[in-house]
DNA sequence: CCTAATTAATCAATCGTTTGATTAATTTTG
DNA sequence: CAAAATTAATCAAACGATTGATTAATTAGG
């Protein structure tokens, strides 16, 4: 393998495990085999390896919701694809996703933190545009958009995020097994809660 | 002012601010005017200092709950309580909550990561506990208790850990004056939500 | 006077980064 | 084509700075 993506890779996975500054540049060279200079030599900086990283996860993530939204189909179907799109992949990367959590609550770094605002904004704009065209259509109740869409971006993360104890008795979110358990009740829930919510009264 | 006090005060704003691993036991020292000794004179180490802050602050999370559940109220009055007493305690100390969830999130520091995850499991069980009642009792449809639980808590630190511009166009949770608005649109919408979804079908 | 509190100075260890040198591959030139 | 020049990739070693922690000496308080 690129000697250049062995040390993505290692950084990546370091990072999640013991953060950003608990992990040191001679740790990812020794775990991607690769000499410290490379690390400066490839990226500049650790920080250059970090935002690397992130860019390169950010990528993929617009592309899906955009596609949902220019679909043929009504605005509850499309709500119900944004979650379960957004389910999946935040608890199929639950590690990256806390990474991104933790740089976003710390708001050192500043161009990582515009740079994943960004992206976490633009996601927005587009369930927004949904919600709101359900609404103006009579498809849906007239709700709190905005609290509604932290509804479920926070109950993901919040399961996502939660230590296997504190989301289930004996489900633990690390477990392959557990974790699509998990994945498909949250999804349920949410298809359900959103429908029951969303729905005009008569 | 104690110069052991001055020492925790100025480590949870710099532990808020920059992260655990992000601030040096030299700057708790200045911003706290004592002396670097002074810090493992009175708590044994750097990590000893967090540990007593959290430790201090977890303390007053229990008390408030358990008083609800004793109460002499229907069980959808005890999670409206819930809901207002954890929006209230959380939006009030968005910092502070931040920082807690980058603990668990990294689970490096195994004695803090249990402590934490204790903490919110006892409360997680005490909200268990309301709604399972109201479902009991015929008040509550059946729902998924542990992800409606996930709702309720992952809305409220959605709203806490997101950057003013995601939650609103103008709103800016940092300010004071908007915090307050958020919360109060919070609170409502979660208020409605849970009734929504909980109402038993007829 | 003795214990507790505080200080400045220092410790070894580790941090991220840079250096100069070396190798291997590629390009330019006569 | 072959020799010379250039480039990219890699390395061990060392850089100065900073880390958390400790020491031994000094001061303050009951």
């Amino acid at each position: 393998m690129d000697k250049r993506t062995s040390i993505l890779q290692a950084a990546e996975k370091l990072f999640c495990d013991l953060g950003y500054e608990g992990t040191s540049t001679r740790q990812i060279a020794r775990e991607s085999g690769a000499n410290m200079a490379m690390i400066n030599y490839y990226f500049g900086s650790k920080e250059g390896v970090f935002i690397e990283i992130m860019t390169e996860r950010i990528k993929g993530f617009r592309a899906q919701l955009t596609i949902i939204d220019e679909d043929k189909i009504s605005p509850m179907e499309k709500l119900m694809k944004v979650i379960e799109g957004y389910a999946d992949r935040i608890l199929s990367n639950t590690a990256f996703h806390k990474m991104m959590h933790r740089e976003l609550s710390l708001a050192q770094r500043p161009e990582m933190y515009e740079k994943i605002k960004d992206a976490v904004s633009q996601n927005l704009q587009v369930i927004e545009h949904i919600v709101t065209e359900g609404i103006e259509n009579g498809h849906f109740r007239q709700v709190d958009v905005r609290m509604l869409i932290a509804t479920i971006m926070g109950t993901i993360s919040h399961v996502a995020t939660s230590p296997g104890k504190v989301t289930g008795n004996t489900l633990d979110i690390s477990k392959p097994k557990d974790r699509d358990i998990l994945k498909e009740r949250l999804i349920v829930h949410l298809k359900e809660l959103a429908q029951t919510f969303l729905e005009p009264k008569k």
